[in-house]
DNA sequence: CTGAAAGCGCTTACAG
DNA sequence: CTGAAAGCGCTTACAG
């Protein structure tokens, strides 16, 4: 490769010259300037990123923490944040966590050796005070994890208001809700929104812990559907968990919208795949991401923020899992 | 951040004997070799894995290169990736290309000037040259790159081939064959696949174009079904495609498997949340991501290599968008 | 306006 | 067995 030496020979001036118009700093002639520039396109000079970041301590890399890519909710989420790192010259180190606290540190180690500029942190759920102790800029998305940092998240209590009392108007008595994890605030919320919601209504209902894996949801929900036939409404943590109870419902032989009515929760693409496509409360994803990832740049160059705490809306989407619900989209 | 100068200050030796400890090269007596470890305890020392890489010339991380990870084939890819890499302490950077050869020029110059040590390269649809040109390790992975490099792929044609003769043998008469993008190979092996066992056999057929994504498959399939209604059979070059097919289908009033039977091609997990669920050729997505890690980890460091060309098997998996297969998975 | 020098944090010949 | 020195490829005070 060719370095800042070769092209100051070849200009015939000083390494300082070339680094000083590389770097548009300082003073230079406009002879030496033309001189540097054409060597830098004759010998087709890149700029060495890794000495750079060594003597600024700054990569242009954030570190990017979720659970799982393979899980439906993130690819679009890193997507977004790819996209936003990317318009900004920042570069995108995939880190999936398992929500495993080992692996965790092992990535922050790893990330915070490569002058990693900062972290997005989608994953863990208990202590976070590694990540606080690094003093490395960290903005938390999906999760809360300190007042401190910024933290990106959808209003998940809102949107699970919305959708059960989306099945309260379509005539369910008996609802049940498949929670998320306990202890994982977005399920948390989610299930606190179910739950205020039936208890105004007084209508009968029941709450499951289902994680949000599919296999489970399935066989949670048979389980349910076989001990309480009389359950008509359903509303689930995640889309996924809502595909497991549409697949049991098909095999308890419920006709859905007719007898089961279920509304899922993320809005993600698959939702409306499925036949009959779901009805679910779509969390703006990939601007979740994008707002992430603009607000971990503005910490990192030091700009100023006006909040940091960022809930953004979620929407009802109605599709085919209850009644009313038209075509697909 | 300390560094090897403090912990040599703690230890009271050279930053050299530092060095050599952490490199466990060299000789080293045992007491400054304890003193050292000691040192490093008590100052909690990470060495700056950015120096290293200046000296080194080797940074620990991949580039991933894909057209879009919200593409529900990439996510499991990109999983396999990362954890393949994790094992061997490397670090993977993730950029989505769209397929643009633009974006692609932009992430390998970025990726070069980091010093990263290989790509993965599962995008690009026509040059490879300027990969060539780099002498970079790369590797090939879904897509045929160039004979010079590693390359990993699935039996296209086998699985299309295994698709198009089921089809034939549940009795389909009249079969579509919704072929991906000309020009990208996977979707022309399929297409080969199927243009072979619908020949030799005989049997009526008729092949449209369609892109990766939902949208589309619905618009065609649909145009399709109402021009040809005799239509009994859908091969899909994807499960996107298989996925938009069915809709269509559904929209159609066709009935399947009764009036109607359809293939993909993947394996992604959500062709067994549909209902019905998918019959398709399953690719194994994580092994090829595997694979191919394994093979760039190889390749950067020079070990050898039994061959250049690895051709994974795929396997039909019936379950019920054709007639017989049971239930669900 | 320009160059020599020191420094970012490490590694490795080279002497001793 | 150990340390001083040079070097990886840049950047930036500091003189001039």
């Amino acid at each position: 490769m060719t370095t800042i030496k070769d092209v100051a020979k070849h200009a015939k001036v000083s390494v300082a010259t070339v680094s000083r118009v590389l770097n548009q700093k300082g003073y230079v002639s406009k002879e030496a300037k033309q001189a540097v520039e054409s060597a830098i396109k004759v010998l087709n000079y890149k700029p060495n990123a890794v000495a750079r970041t060594l003597y600024h301590k700054t990569s242009g890399m954030i570190g990017l923490m979720i659970p799982d890519i393979s899980n439906p909710f993130f690819p679009e989420l890193a997507r977004a944040i790819e996209d936003a790192a990317l318009k900004e010259g920042y570069t995108v180190v995939l880190c999936n966590t398992d929500d495993q606290v080992k692996k965790e540190q092992h990535y922050l180690h790893a990330l915070q050796q490569k002058y990693v500029d900062g972290v997005i942190l989608a994953t863990g759920t208990d202590s976070y005070d590694h990540y606080l102790a690094l003093n490395l800029p960290v903005v938390g998305l999906d999760r809360f994890v300190s007042n401190k940092i910024p933290t990106v998240v959808s209003d998940n209590k809102k949107g699970a208001i919305a959708a059960t009392e989306h099945l309260v108007e379509k005539g369910c008595q008996f609802i049940t809700h498949l929670r998320g994890p306990k202890g994982l605030a977005p399920a948390d919320e989610r299930y606190q929104g179910f739950k205020e919601v039936v208890e105004t209504h007084g209508v009968a209902h029941i709450i499951v812990e289902a994680d949000f894996q599919i296999e489970r949801a399935e066989a949670v929900t048979r389980g349910l559907l076989q001990k309480h036939p009389t359950i008509d409404g359903i509303f689930t943590s995640s889309d996924v968990t809502a595909a497991g109870a549409m697949k049991a419902a098909h095999t308890c032989k419920r006709v859905i919208p007719d007898d089961l009515q279920i509304v899922g929760f993320d809005g993600i693409p698959f939702g409306n795949m499925l036949v009959p496509s779901l009805t679910t409360v779509q969390q703006p994803i990939y601007e979740m991401g994008e707002r992430a990832t603009q607000l971990l740049i503005q910490l990192i160059e030091k700009k100023t923020m006006d909040s940091y705490w960022h809930e953004l809306p979620t929407t009802l989407i109605q599709r085919q899992t209850t009644r009313g619900g038209g075509g697909h989209e």
